[in-house]
DNA sequence: GTACATGATTATGT
DNA sequence: ACATAATCATGTAC
């Protein structure tokens, strides 16, 4: 009687009638659960017309030695003894003691590690494929954004559109590998499966592995949750393949990323017209060499740098100026020189020195004041004025404090 | 290879 | 937010 039980079909549905169809019973076998008792005695009365364990054993006897020979024969014999076999009247009771054995001996159960939680390191490449545009949407501004986001704190070089638009292709070609590799590896399940018009590689493989093993379950011992464990080990591996694909992605944008990055650092000389016209700009204000922003931008499009280049430079410029003023001497007598005689250079100026605190230098006006006086020797010539009076500009916000006879407003011209 | 020039970055102050 | 000062890192001349 309890070896009934399983005959009267109640093992999981899932893999039933999956190339057994042909044998009644079968797929309740597969799902033997405690069968034990049936090998004692190998009798099984339950069993389709057997009449006692003595032909019973006589059977199973002969089964496994057509078994054991199977091997031995040819191709198209032994097809034909398989398909005997397949059709033997003891083939489902000598199916679930097989499977019993092995599922005892613990053999299917290798690579059984049930439950992937999802794996923090997975979830956190996802979140950056995510931020740098690749996984994702594809919105155009993806990765111009990060881009952006990336040299927004600094000033960008002037071929930044060049190099911007370099990152940008670059990152769309990682980005189109990644989605062509990923789709191959994406575990499609199976009830969504006719979404997609090409199956994923995963979902093939696992279809193609199921099929294979339901057919060979014909043949050999091997049960539905055997099966089942089986595509449970395909996900993972694809899923590793899933995580080694973004991790190397990540990577790519990565390297791609600090490239970007030492190429905005990577320094280039400015062009000489450029040097020249923050130069002209400078020295006709040396007093108040602050350029307003209206100014800065002026500059910046003129010299074909952008204002925070304009403002770098001002600021190398002012404190390598005052640092050593002498040796900036014979370059301000030139710029004078320049801005006297032709003028023409529109630092034209809106002189718009900047706002913040112009009444206080008026030292040394600009380059009119400088213009006559030849550079005499360094430490007294006219154009230190600018800086020399109280020390530095940058007491431009303190007053002159009388430091500065001949000046109570700026006027740089 | 070295020294210097120069654009960019960073720390700090106002 | 902007300025200075120091520093970094690279370009350039020798």
């Amino acid at each position: 009687m309890l070896q009934q039980q399983p005959l009267t079909g109640n093992g999981p549905s899932n893999g039933r009638g999956l190339g057994m169809s042909g044998h009644p019973g079968m797929h309740s076998l597969n799902s033997v659960h405690h069968p034990s008792q049936r090998r004692s005695d190998g009798g099984d009365s339950g069993l389709e017309g057997t009449e006692n364990g003595h032909e019973n054993r006589r059977d199973i006897g002969d089964i496994l030695q057509q078994i054991m020979t199977i091997t031995d024969q040819s191709l198209d014999e032994a097809q034909a003894k398989k398909h005997a076999l397949n059709c033997h009247r003891m083939k489902p009771a000598l199916f679930s003691v097989l499977c019993e054995i092995k599922e005892k001996t613990g053999l299917s159960m290798r690579n059984a590690q049930e439950d992937e939680p999802q794996d923090p390191q997975l979830v956190r490449l996802d979140n950056m494929l995510l931020a740098e545009g690749v996984a994702g949407p594809e919105k155009g501004g993806g990765a111009a954004a990060a881009v952006s986001a990336a040299t927004s704190s600094g000033g960008m070089s002037p071929d930044s559109s060049l190099e911007h638009s370099d990152y940008k292709s670059k990152l769309s070609q990682i980005r189109s590998i990644y989605h062509t590799e990923l789709e191959k590896y994406e575990q499609v399940p199976c009830r969504n499966r006719r979404r997609a018009l090409t199956l994923p590689a995963c979902t093939e493989f696992t279809t193609h592995v199921m099929n294979l093993l339901r057919e060979q379950s014909r043949t050999r011992p091997v049960t539905p949750r055997e099966i089942e464990r089986m595509v449970g080990i395909i996900h993972r591996k694809f899923s590793t393949i899933q995580t080694q694909l973004k991790q190397s992605t990540c990577e790519a944008v990565m390297i791609l990323r600090s490239r970007f990055l030492d190429a905005r650092r990577k320094r280039r000389n400015f062009s000489k017209q450029a040097t020249e016209g923050l130069n002209e700009y400078f020295y006709s204000h040396l007093s108040n060499p602050y350029p307003s922003e209206e100014a800065k931008e002026e500059l910046a499009k003129q010299c074909g740098i952008t204002v925070s280049q304009v403002s770098n430079w001002f600021g190398n410029k002012r404190i390598r100026y005052k640092k050593n003023i002498g040796k900036f001497q014979e370059e301000a007598n030139l710029y004078a020189m320049k801005t006297a005689l032709g003028g023409t250079q529109d630092n034209d100026s809106p002189h718009t020195p900047n706002s913040t605190g112009s009444g206080s230098f008026s030292l040394a006006g600009s380059a009119d004041l400088f213009l006559g006086v030849p550079p005499v020797n360094g430490e007294q010539s006219a154009y230190q004025m600018g800086v020399q009076a109280n020390g530095n500009w940058h007491g431009r916000n303190s007053p002159p404090s009388g430091a500065s006879p001949h000046s109570d407003s700026e006027n740089s011209d």
